[in-house]
DNA sequence: TGAAATGTTGGGGCG
DNA sequence: ACGCCCCAACATTTC
């Protein structure tokens, strides 16, 4: 674990396919955070070793958190998408639940797995269960390979002249800045092969594809023919199961990740399509987002933010992708500022995720200790309001409803409403972060508790203590005609008294940071 | 990726 | 014409 790479080689740079016809190796690819066929070095490695096999694991692993409500239910969908997409080429989806040490070992067994891949992640209980994993795999003989994917910058290989991390953004940028440009992204797999051919797998019959097999040879293909064990169990499932649409559906609804009574999830289906085709379009109007991002980004009340954040969460698109279609659309007369400031970005998520690589304990713990001493005010009735939008406070109030409506808030009005609940509620962060967890549908295990402690002032290079939003101050600078607000507040409810009184409040709170930090 | 408090300056009203 | 005061506008300091 010490040099944090799974022990594995690294193969981030993968040539064209292998021209091994006939090689009947069996791959698994194990989906975590990248729910794409574009720009997959996992998924491209396994195309290139034989036939492939997809695995998704609702996992249990000690000292990482289960996804939030909003969350699984984009993963859900966006699964759903993924298992339709590959399903085109007769590769299954199989979905299973446990810790991954026991279930991959068996799921590799079922299906003869003679390789197992995945693309790398960067949470050290995650980071944990995969090297063991991986150990443990190879001991059993099965070949193993991780895969950089998820960041243009894994944590380890940012670091300053003394081999250590850095902890202050701007320093954090510049070093990335001065790395080698992120790789070009890989394109789809040329060829992706499944234990059923495309088209008996999507043909709606499954019993069609089961009753071909094994041996058969496939009309249109006279080079492949179906193999793998069908009769195998898999997750507890007779393997057509992975095959089937239905039986796919019947077995995630079984996850029990969308919402039934109440139903809360309209506003999402409204506001979102989870999968790569969605993130895809919506990475094609990028151009339209970047002209003049560096000021409207701020502006909630015009739609200026690119709206990438859960297609990155979940690998729907690669950042490598969303960098070098920026950098194209930059070089294309774009005012430089523009696409610098959306590259800043880009490397604020990377930087979040740098430290949360070796700050383990981000989500739980104070990076300044002296914020132990905080003597944060538990006010049940305060949090609640503040949650549902009652705070009386407009422009904080419009943030949290577009968050319960949507599962999603522009950043700026993020910041005002965090400050707000740490600074002017005096409410701990973590409950604010526990919300935003849940709710969020691009709650992030990095992003996430590294922006809350960034605004409560407990993280390192986090904003001082006493840069406290003044919640009408922000409102007159970036919704000056009450746009934003107006969207998502009915006028009468914004004349309401606030449940607290900002400048009080704030005065309150400067004394008690200017208390614990002595 | 703040905002309030405090300090400075300069124009204009007025005696 | 001059000094004084007020205060808006801007700058600096402080939290």
């Amino acid at each position: 674990m010490g040099d944090g790479r799974d022990g594995c080689d690294r193969r981030d740079e993968c040539d064209g396919p292998d021209e091994r016809d006939g090689d009947r190796a069996m791959a698994l690819w194990w989906v975590r955070d990248d729910l794409r066929l574009a720009d997959n070095p996992a998924l491209l490695s396994a195309a290139r070793t034989g036939t492939v096999v997809a695995l998704h694991i609702d996992e249990e692993v000690a000292g990482a958190r289960t996804p939030g409500a909003a969350s699984r239910w984009w993963l859900h969908h966006s699964l759903t998408a993924l298992a339709e997409d590959i399903r085109q080429y007769g590769v299954p989806l199989v979905l299973a639940a446990g810790d991954p040490c026991v279930v991959v070992p068996e799921v590799v067994q079922e299906v003869e797995a003679s390789h197992v891949v995945w693309n790398r992640r960067y949470h050290r209980p995650h980071r944990d269960v995969d090297a063991a994993l991986m150990s443990r795999l190879r001991e059993d003989g099965v070949a193993v390979e991780s895969f950089a994917a998820f960041l243009l910058h894994e944590p380890w290989t940012v670091t300053k002249d003394d081999g250590s991390g850095y902890k202050v953004y701007s320093a954090f940028a510049r070093a990335c800045r001065s790395r080698p440009e992120p790789r070009e992204p890989h394109p789809r797999p040329r060829e992706l092969r499944g234990p059923v051919q495309a088209g008996e797998a999507s043909a709606g019959d499954p019993g069609a594809a089961v009753a071909g097999y094994p041996g058969t040879s496939v009309a249109g293909d006279p080079g492949t023919t179906v193999e793998g064990d069908l009769s195998a169990t898999v997750a507890g499932r007779h393997l057509s199961t992975w095959f089937d649409a239905d039986g796919f559906a019947d077995a995630l609804g079984e996850r029990g990740w969308l919402p039934t009574a109440p139903d809360w999830a309209g506003g999402l289906r409204q506001t979102w399509t989870p999968g790569e085709a969605a993130a895809r379009a919506r990475l094609e109007e990028l151009g339209d987002v970047l002209d003049g991002y560096d000021q409207r980004r701020d502006r909630p009340d015009q739609s200026g933010t690119s709206l990438l954040s859960p297609r990155l969460r979940f690998g729907e698109l690669s950042p490598h992708e969303v960098w070098h279609r920026n950098v194209e659309f930059a070089s294309e007369a774009m005012s430089s500022g523009d696409a610098e400031a959306f590259r800043g970005e880009l490397l604020w998520r990377e930087f979040a995720w740098h430290r949360r690589a070796v700050l383990p304990q981000l989500d739980s713990e104070n990076i300044r200790p002296e914020f132990d001493d905080f003597a944060w005010d538990d006010d049940p009735q305060a949090l609640r309001a503040w949650q549902r939008g009652r705070t009386g406070v407009p422009l904080v109030d419009a943030g949290m409803r577009e968050l319960w409506e949507t599962g999603y808030m522009h950043n700026r009005v993020r910041m005002v409403t965090a400050s707000f609940l740490v600074k002017n509620l005096l409410q701990d962060w973590r409950k604010g972060e526990q919300w935003f967890w849940d709710t969020l549908v691009d709650a992030d295990e990095g992003a996430n508790p590294f922006n809350w402690q960034w605004v409560a002032g407990s993280g390192d290079d986090a904003a001082p203590y006493f840069r406290i939003f003044n919640p009408h101050r922000q409102a007159e600078r970036f919704d000056p005609l009450g746009v934003y607000v107006d969207r998502w507040v009915p006028r009468e409810e914004q004349e309401r008294e606030p449940i607290v009184d900002v400048a009080q409040s704030r005065r309150e709170a400067l004394a008690e940071y200017r208390r614990v930090k002595n």
